[in-house]
DNA sequence: CATTATTTAGGAATCATTATTATGGGAGAA
DNA sequence: TTCTCCCATAATAATGATTCCTAAATAATG
C-alpha cells in the first residue's frame, strides 16, 4: 500500500544512482559497478545488483531488458526507445515519439489484454560508421 | 560467398528442425531438447543448442532474442512480432503489419544507420484472462 | 570400402545473476 | 548516551543458461 516503505538511502544506494544519472550511457550492473568502485572501492557486485532492482522497483531509475545477454539500466525514467549498436555493443536513447495506439491496436487483433511494448533498434552507431572499413 | 557451404544433414539436425516446424509454440533450447529425446533419447542438449545456432544462421529457422532469460526459437522464418504472456510466459504471434517506415524515420533522426527493429508486445493471453482471480 | 572432415555425447567451464550468511551501522527507545 | 533491533553490506557460494572441450561416431566423397 505504502508506495515507498522503507527506503533508507545509504551511501552505496546514493552513489550507485548519482553515478548511473551522471551518464547517457546504458551501464551493465559490472560496469556501474567499476564505476561505483572508484568512490567506494570496497563494495560488492552484489550489493549493486540489489540495490539497481530496488532502486528500478522503487521507479527511481530503469531496467532495461534490452537483446543480448545483459541487462542494462538507464537513469532517465521516462518511456523511451532505444537503438544498439551491432558493432561496439553501446546503446543509446532514440528520439521518436512513443507509439500510443499500436497496443490498442494489437489488444483488439490478437485477444490478448496487451499492457505494453518494447521496441528497440539495432544498427551502427555514428562512431562506429566513422571508421567504416572494408570489413 | 556460398550461402550454403557444407550444411552436412545429420539425423539430429533433422529431427530437431521438423520437431521446431511442428509446434507454434516458441521454446526454448531445453523444451526443444525435451520434444526432440521423444524420437532420439541420447541427444545431447548441447547438440540442440549447436544446431539452432547453426539453422539460425543458415537462415532455416529463427532466434528470438525476446525479453526474458531464455533464448526461444522459431521455425516461421518470416518476420513477425511477438507477445509474451507475463502470467504463463508464453510467447505468441502478433498478427500486425510490419512497420516498415520507422527505421528510416529513426535513421534520418539519429545519424545511425538503422538495420532493423525489434518489438514485442506484453500482456495476458486469452488464457490467462479466463481464469482471472482477484490476485 | 577407405579416407577425411564434421558431428556427436557427455561433461566441464563460463558468465550473468541470485541466494546465503556472518558482520556492521543507523534509528529509535530507555 | 547506550542498548536493541532491523536492515544493508561484503564476500562467497549457488544457480541456470549457454558455450567449450575431447574422444568416439558418422556422413560425404572418391
Amino acid at each position: 500500500m505504502d508506495p515507498t516503505p522503507k527506503l533508507r538511502m545509504t551511501t552505496q544506494r546514493q552513489v550507485i544512482m548519482e553515478e548511473l544519472r551522471k551518464v547517457k550511457s546504458h551501464p551493465t550492473a559490472g560496469e556501474l559497478c567499476q564505476m561505483v568502485r572508484r568512490r567506494l572501492p570496497r563494495i560488492s557486485l552484489g550489493t549493486v545488483y540489489r540495490n539497481l532492482d530496488i532502486l528500478s522497483r522503487s521507479g527511481m531509475i530503469q531496467k532495461l531488458d534490452v537483446a543480448g545477454q545483459e541487462m542494462r539500466f538507464d537513469g532517465d525514467i521516462r518511456d523511451h526507445y532505444h537503438l544498439r549498436c551491432l558493432e561496439c555493443g553501446g546503446v543509446s536513447d532514440v528520439d521518436l515519439a512513443l507509439l500510443t495506439d499500436i497496443d490498442q491496436q494489437v489488444e483488439e487483433a490478437s485477444g490478448f489484454e496487451v499492457l505494453g511494448h518494447r521496441l528497440e533498434f539495432v544498427g551502427r552507431c555514428q562512431a562506429c560508421r566513422r571508421d567504416k572499413k572494408v570489413n
